[in-house]
DNA sequence: TTTACATATGATTAAATGTTCATATGTATA
DNA sequence: TATACATATGAACATTTAATCATATGTAAA
């Protein structure tokens, strides 16, 4: 075995360790399922202008259908979809049911978002 | 008009006037649109699987196909929704490519999201 | 300039998803 | 308790989208 072969062989042991430790720091695919599962959620328009509408104050469905031009039945489904991955919280009162976004790394994951875009 | 219409009333205009704030406080459709755009490209665990082994260093195709037991085909065909979005640069090093995030704001909005599914 | 290697891309197919419509559930008031 | 109001939900349909397969493009080495 020559130098060169030398350089190249240790040269790629190198790059296989490098490979390993990525391997190694990646987080478990059920982990990154659950991540990829909370951005589809943010993924969808109508889900996002329901969001930052309740950026400052809770609200209620047809506040939200009112404001934002939906049909009830659309936001009732939409905010099921944010319940459920805890993105959003509510309250009733009467008739009505106010939601209101669930905690600060909501409001932190569109601002970071909104920063990107805006660029 | 009695007391009890009046404050009913003025109850009334004060919550119009906060759906007006709402509504004048919300960004324009197509900046939400675009950042929904943004999320539905986190919101694949292909590309997040992708994005977060190039979380520390940067890899070609071939490496990342290895890594995550996925075909060439199918690792190109997300790095170009990737490309096209600027949440990876990339540059030719002989036959390879190598990807790498293409800014800090991408490795902020994973790190974020994390938080949030890892509570 | 062939040949092999690395990546990109177009077409097709299957699965996921959002909206609508109709209807059900839940709550307050006459 | 009958009626109206507010919200939720199930089914159907249309659209979007990711993976695959086949093939094209681009680069380096023999």
């Amino acid at each position: 075995m020559d130098m060169v072969e030398n350089v190249l062989k240790d040269s790629q042991t190198e790059r296989n360790e490098l490979l390993h430790k990525v391997q190694e720091q990646q987080p478990d695919d059920e982990i990154l399922y659950d991540l990829a599962e909370l951005f589809k959620v943010f993924g969808d328009s109508t889900r996002i202008k329901i969001l930052y509408a309740m950026f400052e104050h809770e609200l209620c469905v047809n506040d939200i259908a009112g404001l934002l031009n939906l049909s009830q039945s659309s936001v009732s489904h939409q905010l099921r979809i944010l319940k459920t991955s805890k993105l959003v919280k509510f309250r009733r009162e009467g008739k009505s049911i106010y939601y209101s976004l669930d905690d600060e790394h909501v409001r932190s994951i569109i601002s970071m978002g909104m920063e990107h875009v805006e660029e």
